[in-house]
DNA sequence: TCAATATCGATATTTTTTTATCTATTATAG
DNA sequence: CTATAATAGATAAAAAAATATCGATATTGA
C-alpha cells in the first residue's frame, strides 16, 4: 500500500541516460529506425539487461525482435532529463574552469545555455567572452529576476565558494552547478550538483595503485 | 571460507576520499590534533557511520572519545590513494578544456602533475601553455618511454578520442582520464576513468525537472 | 505455414551500499 | 575513584543497484 513517485531516485540510471543519447544520435544521422538494448550495451561496454532496465525510466517501450525506436527513444529521454528546450543558466567566476565552459557548443546539446557570466575582478567584466557578457557580481540579483534565471554555475576559487553561492540563492537560483571542491551548505528546496574532479581523481589513483601494487 | 582482497571495490568509498582530505588538511592548517567522525560528517552533511566505515577502508584507528588523529588520518588517506608522491601524467588536447586543466594548481595537491601537454594542432605547438610545454602528437611515444609516464589525460574533441586513446596505449600509458563523453574501447590492463559532464549535467537537471514539475 | 532466433519486459537473485543498533573504550567532571 | 558522556568499531538490517532467469512476441527464412 505505497504510492511510489514516478522516479525513485535511480541516480546512476540517470547518469548513464546521456550516453545512451549520444549512442542514439549518432544513429540518428545514420538513418538507423531501430536499435537494440543489446547494440547500446556493446557500444557503451554496460550489461543488456541494465540498458532495457535503465530505458524504463525514460516510459519508452521497445518491441520484441526490434528493439527501440530511435526517434522516440531520442525523444522520451530529452522529455525525461528536461532537453528538449534549453534551460538558461548563469556562470560564476570566468578563470581557468569558468572560461572553458563558457566555450563548450557541447551544452547546447545537453538543454544549456549560458546566458551571461559573472567574475569579482574588474578587469574581466565588461567584455565577451566566447560570446558572453561578463557582468560584475552585484548585478546577479537584478538580471536572475529580470530573465528568470535558475541556473548558476559555480567555477570560483573555493574560498570564495560558500559566499557566492549564498548570494546566488539569494538572487533566486533554485540549481547550481558546483564544481569547486566545497560542501556547500544550502537551504532546502535548492539543489546543488557537486562535480568534484577530485573524486574521479581518486578513483583512478586508486585503480592504478591497485593495478600495479599486486 | 573466502580470502577477501584488501579493498573489494568500495568506489563510492574512495570518491567520498578526497572530500576528507579536504577537511582535514583545513583542521591541519589550524593545528588540530583530533578530529571525531562526527565533525567531518557535519562538515560534509554525510552520516558520522559512514565516516568511520569509510575511513577504515585506509587502515587507520581512531580512539573512542578521541577520534582520529589528523596527521596520521592525512597520512592513511593520501597512502591509499599514492597521492605522496605525485604521479607524473601527460595531457593530449591543448584547448578549452585542456587549457584550463593544466593551469590548475591544485592537481599537485593531488598527487598529480602534468609534466607536458600534447596537440595536433601546429600553431599550439612549441609554446608554453602555464608553464607546461606543448609538443606535437607523434613525439608522444618516445616521451613516455622516455620520461616512463603512464598516465594520460584526455582533452581532445570526440572525434579524435579513440585514435588518441589507442595512441596512449600503444606509447605505453596504462592509466587515462577520459573527460571526452566517448566510451573508449582499451585492451585490458589500461584503467580508465571517465569524467563525462553531462553525467552530472543529466542528474542536475532530472532533480530540477523533479523538483518544480511536482 | 512453421521453426528458429533475437529481443523485450517481468520477476527473481545476488551484490553492494547505506543506515541503524549495540558494545566497549576512554577522557573528564564530580 | 566513580559516573557520565562522547566516541570508535562491530554487527545487523534495510535499501539500492546490478545481474541473472524466463516466458512472451515478433521477424526471418526454410
Ligand atoms: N581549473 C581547473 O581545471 C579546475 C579543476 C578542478 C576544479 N577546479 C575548481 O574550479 C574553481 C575555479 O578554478 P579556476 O582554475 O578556474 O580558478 P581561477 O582562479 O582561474 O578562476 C576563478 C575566477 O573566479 C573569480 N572570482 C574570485 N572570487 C570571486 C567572487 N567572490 N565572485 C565572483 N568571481 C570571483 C576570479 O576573478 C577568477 O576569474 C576552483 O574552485 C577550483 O578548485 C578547477
Ligand atoms: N570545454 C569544455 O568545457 C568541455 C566540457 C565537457 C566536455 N568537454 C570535452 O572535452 C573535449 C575537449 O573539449 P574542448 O572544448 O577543450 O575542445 P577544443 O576544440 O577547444 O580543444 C580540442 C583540442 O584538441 C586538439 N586536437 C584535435 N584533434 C587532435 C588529435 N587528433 N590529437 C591531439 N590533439 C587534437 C585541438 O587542436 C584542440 O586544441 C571534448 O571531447 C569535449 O566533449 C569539454
Amino acid at each position: 500500500m505505497e504510492f511510489e513517485s514516478p522516479k525513485m531516485s535511480r541516480l546512476p540510471t540517470i547518469r548513464r541516460l546521456p550516453a545512451y543519447l549520444r549512442v542514439l544520435r549518432q544513429l540518428q544521422g545514420e538513418a538507423w529506425e531501430h536499435v537494440s538494448g543489446t547494440y547500446l550495451a556493446e557500444q557503451l561496454s554496460l550489461d543488456p539487461v541494465q540498458v532495457r532496465k535503465d530505458l524504463t525510466i525514460t516510459g519508452i517501450v521497445g518491441t520484441p525482435r526490434v528493439g527501440f525506436m530511435v526517434d522516440d527513444t531520442v525523444a522520451a529521454i530529452e522529455a525525461f532529463l528536461g532537453w528538449q528546450n534549453a534551460t538558461e543558466a548563469f556562470l560564476v567566476g570566468v578563470g581557468n574552469l569558468g572560461t572553458a565552459l563558457l566555450g563548450y557548443a557541447g551544452f547546447e546539446r545537453h538543454g544549456l545555455k549560458i546566458v551571461a557570466a559573472f567574475d569579482a575582478d574588474p578587469a574581466k567584466i565588461d567584455v565577451e567572452i566566447h560570446g558572453k557578457p561578463v557582468y560584475p557580481l552585484e548585478k546577479i540579483a537584478d538580471l536572475a529576476a529580470r530573465l528568470r534565471v535558475r541556473m548558476g554555475i559555480l567555477t570560483v576559487p573555493e574560498i570564495a565558494a560558500q559566499a557566492v553561492a549564498d548570494r546566488l540563492v539569494v538572487a533566486g537560483i533554485t540549481a547550481i552547478w558546483n564544481f569547486t571542491p566545497v560542501a556547500l551548505k544550502t537551504p532546502g528546496g535548492v539543489v546543488v550538483q557537486n562535480e568534484d574532479l577530485s573524486c574521479g581523481l581518486a578513483v583512478l589513483s586508486a585503480k592504478l595503485r591497485n593495478a600495479d601494487g599486486s
